[in-house]
DNA sequence: GCGTTAGTCCCTCCAGCTAA
DNA sequence: TTAGCTGGAGGGACTAACGC
């Protein structure tokens, strides 16, 4: 929930005289209050100047403080009030009007002594979200009211004005303005009038600012896109540098306080105000737009864009311009610009406004707006940083749709620790997962653990498997582990390999156990092999492939190191071709022929890219299909494993039809398993 | 008022480059 | 290796300005 802050309670700092007067005060009055006027410099909530100002109080006050207790042009300090007086040529009312329909709202306006119902004569006071310490961005400011309010009182601009008390208040509202917005409003009153250029031209050499394609050389950006450097022409108000600023909400969204930069004109810094109407030498960015947007993406995942081109939601003006700083930076977005400000017949009236909005962006390069500084639905999606990001993530990039949560190291590993031992303790029997980031030290916690409990580790590798070993010697642990198969010939090797391949475990172990008795490595290995099955509440290190395949009771807990999952569900690949080829080869086999036709024409007429079940009532024994596959040595594909798999999916790659399946393998039943 | 011209917007296509 | 990105060319649709 947005906090709305009571404006009328910030403190401003003006320099407010101690003598109030019912009436305007007499020359000899004036003088002696401009001398002491600028040594009473007052820190005062605007709800107390407006008393102060007005009967009973009256009393005068500079908008300006100053250096020296002295009041002066030259000794103007800083300034965050400004005034207008209007003595004729518009009503309250009027003006009221048109300050509304520019958006550049007075904060408070009150009546002077010479005001009457007949003859309006009138002070708007306008505040801003910071304090001005700059004079040429005072004199911007001041120019810019004069524009906006040409009947003004010309000669009451100077900066160390003193300004009378008055009436009464005749207008407040809880608002303060900022620079651009004050600008905003100068360009919108020149683009909609007449002879657009030339008077865009006499406000920037009036106010010192660059002219800068048409427009006075000024923006609104984010910190980050600020431009380097400070030099005579440029000046950059940076958020943070702010001083005495005011933190306001609108009514929907915190949009306050953007940092932004003005291009001062090459010679109004110098003292004789002399003005060159060269265009500004201070080159905006040119910004490519994004191309090849997929604006559907947009229009599911954004609520903003989705209902504003629908016309379902009224845009305020905000709401508007951050809409077209993103899509007019999208080739094809300014018709979905022309498309959204066409959506609802109430926006006819705003088209000529939206319409100038829409050339000022583009001719000044506005970068995207970020969602969560505008958009009224900011805190009802996951959303990226700003509308382009949200339908098309550019490649290399990364969108954080939350942030991570952050603890010590020392005290994670504590839990992981308690979180080993809880298991050990547990005698249920089920699977107990621990998902934990990588690198905090799972190893050693499972080596710590073993210390006093007895339990299977189960790892990826044997590699892994002996630096285990390796850890647990150093520590004098005692345990056992599972032999590696041992370095054979290449003909066995290749065998081996080959039945690998085919999914024929089984004749792997037969085989080996045929050629134990002329090779002595392998009766070893077979033997250790016998020693691990055969032992009891041992610490015992295995592999994954090992744990999963081999029925021990060794140990009743298994604590798998680094995910199984790969091993419990490998995923394999074949060409349909290899199948096809195996599958003639087992249609020798009377009993199962039928099956192993219907099966085979299950894949061929199996459509891609769609995955498939494959039909478990077709299953044919695969015990009894080993052998045949084992003697067919041609065949080298997976067979075995494809006709114990549950689906499969098949899929052209170069013009190849191949098939891929998961086979399911099943985590130890009579053990407590946890990874 | 009408036809011509210039400019804008935006789409498609192509070729070459490059991040993943 | 490949999909995504970029720059550039070309062209259709539309609009504004201009000349007659």
């Amino acid at each position: 929930m947005v906090k709305e802050i009571n404006i009328l309670e910030e403190k401003i700092n003006v320099c407010l005289d101690h003598e109030g007067f019912n009436k305007k005060p007499e020359k000899k009055e004036v003088r002696e209050i401009s001398e002491r006027i600028a040594g009473i410099t007052t820190s005062i909530s605007i709800e107390e100047l407006m008393k102060n100002v007005t009967i009973p109080n009256a009393r005068s006050f500079t908008p300006a403080v100053f250096n020296e207790g002295k009041r002066s042009n030259q000794t103007w300090k800083s300034q965050q009030v400004f005034a207008l007086d209007i003595d004729s040529g518009l009503n309250i009312e009027g003006a009221l009007k048109q300050s509304a329909e520019l958006r550049v709202e007075p904060t408070f306006v009150y009546s002077t002594f010479s005001h009457s119902d007949e003859n309006h004569k009138f002070r708007m006071v306008y505040v801003l979200d910071e304090e001005i310490q700059d004079l040429r961005v005072r004199n911007v400011i001041q120019t810019a009211l004069t524009t906006l309010f040409p009947s003004s009182d010309k000669n009451a601009n100077d900066a160390a004005r003193i300004l009378f008390g008055g009436k009464k208040i005749e207008f407040v509202k809880r608002g303060v303005l900022s620079v651009p917005k004050i600008l905003d409003g100068v360009v919108q009153k020149i683009r909609s009038g007449s002879n657009a250029t030339r008077e865009m031209k006499r406000f920037c050499k009036a106010s010192g600012l660059a002219y800068f394609k048409g427009y006075p050389h000024y923006k609104q950006v984010e910190e980050k896109d600020l431009p380097n450097g400070e030099g005579n022409t440029l000046f950059i108000s940076r958020t943070k540098n702010r001083t005495n600023t005011i933190n306001y909400y609108s009514t929907r969204v915190k949009n306050s306080h953007f940092s932004y930069y003005l291009v001062f004109s090459k010679d109004s810094f110098q003292e004789d105000e002399s003005y060159s109407l060269e265009p500004s030498s201070f080159g905006e960015p040119e910004v490519k737009q994004v191309r090849n947007f997929p604006f559907d993406n947009l229009q599911k995942r954004c609520k903003l864009y989705r209902e504003g081109t629908l016309g379902d939601y009224w845009l305020y003006h905000s709401e508007m311009f951050g809409l077209m700083t993103n899509l007019l930076n999208i080739e094809g977005g300014k018709s979905k610009v022309v498309e959204i400000i066409n959506s609802r017949k109430e926006y006819l009236t705003k088209k000529e406004e939206w319409s100038l909005m829409m050339n000022q962006i583009k001719k000044m390069n506005y970068a995207p707006t970020r969602c969560d500084t505008y958009c009224p639905f900011v805190g009802e999606c996951i959303h990226a940083n700003n509308m382009i990001e949200q339908g098309k993530l550019p490649r290399g990039s990364v969108q954080v749709l939350q942030e991570p949560e952050f603890e010590e190291v020392d005290i994670i590993y504590k839990k992981l620790e308690e979180a080993f031992e809880e298991i050990i303790k547990n005698k249920d029997q089920g699977v107990y997962v621990i998902k934990a980031p990588t690198g905090l030290g799972k190893t050693e916690a499972i080596v710590n653990l073993a210390q006093e409990n007895n339990f299977s580790i189960a790892l990826p590798t044997h590699k892994l498997k002996d630096e285990v070993s390796q850890r647990l010697n150093a520590k004098k642990i005692k345990h056992i582990k599972v032999p590696v198969l041992p370095l054979l010939q290449e003909s066995f090797s290749e065998k081996i390999e080959h039945l690998y391949n085919i999914g024929a475990y089984r004749t792997v172990n037969k085989f080996l156990r045929q050629i134990a008795n002329e090779n002595e490595d392998v009766s070893n290995f077979l033997q250790d092999l016998e020693k691990v099955k055969s032992s009891k509440r041992e610490l015992l290190l295995t592999t994954h492939q090992r744990a999963i395949f081999t029925n021990d009771d060794s140990n009743s807990t298994l604590i798998f190191d680094e995910d199984p999952i790969p091993s419990l569900f490998p995923i394999y690949q074949m060409k349909v071709s290899d199948l096809v080829f195996a599958f003639t080869k087992l249609q020798d086999n009377e009993v199962n022929k039928d099956v192993i036709i219907t099966l085979q024409n299950g894949i061929l007429n199996a459509p891609v890219d769609i995955v498939q079940e494959r039909s478990s009532f077709l299953l044919p024994s695969v015990k009894d299909l080993e052998q045949t596959i084992v003697e067919e040595s041609t065949v080298s594909s997976n067979v075995l494993g494809f006709l114990n798999c549950d689906y499969f999916i098949k899929k052209k790659i170069h013009n190849t039809d191949y098939i891929f399946f998961i086979q399911r393998n099943n985590l130890p039943l009579t053990k407590r398993s946890s990874f």
